[in-house]
DNA sequence: CAGTGGTCTAGACCACGTG
DNA sequence: ACGTGGTCTAGACCACTGC
């Protein structure tokens, strides 16, 4: 198995003083990690049980179970006792809209829809291409669209993709998705968004702004941009939304 | 040793079927829940190694390691190799201001300083009641405050806190202490904040708080309301502050 | 019943910090 | 040199799922 970790590198780097020292269980998560952005298991897949991964890196069962922890608790992967360990994916019921932190004050569950705006190719902003690692010479494809909730305008909203990952990607496909966005992306893309930083500012409404959510211009909108990324820390997506904040908040947890 | 578990307990717990089945190392995270919030180990204390711990509770290391493990994870306690375990606290300059998200936009280290406008105890506010879990008839602490970050107010903040738990917090105190709130709430009332829910939202300056950010009305502010919590999940304070960021921004990971 | 992840133990050795 | 947490192993048994 090309897999499994060299007798020579696993002594090297377990002796005293090696500079590259890494504990076994975190080059196994690096491995697997290797393998999730390969594709080796989709998103909503069952990885191989631990046993098996253990005997396939010739390690023992805890470390791999130590390594599978460590993703779990980053999102990454999702345990299931008796049924094994899943590939995490935006296509769950449960973690649908997984990165959206607006909630409706009163807590009921609000109906979600969605209007494109428009949907280009051009060629990046610079403040984008500094955030994608993009020139400004390359392309990338700009959604723009408006967020409901409840028959509501809420969230107007653009977003950015490196044009290169996402072929085929025009106005007639983005037409035809229903659900959410980063679900999509990994069918039909092969992306899976797996953390984001945000940054969030209060603005005043633009004309244009106010059109779209149906208010007057200057009403206090949350700006909220977003970079999303990929396995590997890789940044495929930005974002920058508009949020009308007057029936929802955006929630957060400190600790 | 009181808290040694009971063999019965122990036994029972672990049997098939039982209902009140909680794993062993589930037991000793509720034990050493216990004891921070008695106060037996202070914030900033090493707490007994695990081999101590171990022999304490009649469990293995492994045990205790995977209870001690799970209350790192919630930044309630700190590991560091080679010196032992410590109870977290406010007071270290690596987690002070452990819960401010605000971030100058260019990334500097902002000089901050605080302003006290008032400090008063008055009958709760309805609002505040219910999230304090008080009656309105128990009286709470009002500080109203403003912060400036290199010389300039950015925040303007109310908090409230329980007037039960915080005897002798008066103006003339609060006037003598120095640095973050959440250090002084440890060493003096013994309080330790351990995590927070926020809930967010744009408004426009109100003609007070245009006043004292010296901004003119309307201009848009990012208002956040926090609700910080102490062991056992108890409520301790809310927070309502307003935010300028047009030089700041409010920064939050997605996972 | 077999297979999965979850718990618990015991013991060996390593890395780090402090005397 | 010693004590702390950190890693790794091997093996036993439990809990949950699905056939």
């Amino acid at each position: 198995m090309t897999e499994q970790i060299s007798p020579e590198r696993k002594a090297a780097d377990r002796s005293a003083g090696s500079a590259a020292y890494s504990p076994l269980y975190q080059q196994i998560k690096a491995l697997l990690l290797e393998s999730l952005d390969r594709g080796e298991w989709k998103p909503g897949e069952a990885i191989p049980s631990e046993l098996d991964l253990a005997a396939r890196y010739q390690v023992s069962q805890g470390t791999v179970r130590k390594a599978i922890d460590e993703l779990a608790a980053d999102n990454l992967l999702i345990r299931r006792q008796g049924k094994g360990t899943f590939v995490s994916t935006h296509h769950e019921a449960r973690v649908r809209y997984r990165f959206l932190r607006l909630t409706p004050d009163d807590g009921h569950q609000a109906v979600t829809s969605s209007v494109i705006i428009e949907c280009t190719r051009v060629k990046t902003p610079v403040d984008i291409a500094a955030l994608l690692n993009l020139r400004s010479s390359d392309t990338v494809v700009n959604i723009r669209r408006v967020l409901s909730f409840d028959g509501r305008p809420t969230i107007l909203e653009d977003i950015w993709l490196p044009g290169s990952v996402f072929k085929g990607l025009t106005a007639e496909t983005l037409a035809k998705n229903k659900g959410p966005l980063y679900a999509w992306f990994e069918s039909k893309f092969g992306v899976s968004m797996v953390r984001a930083d945000e940054s969030l500012r209060a603005l005043a409404a633009s004309e244009e702004a106010a059109n779209y959510l149906d208010i007057t211009e200057g009403v206090p909108l949350l700006q909220v941009e977003r970079v999303s990324f990929t396995y590997g820390d890789r940044p495929m997506e930005v974002r920058r939304g508009l949020y009308l904040t007057d029936r929802f908040h955006y929630r957060n947890q400190l600790s």
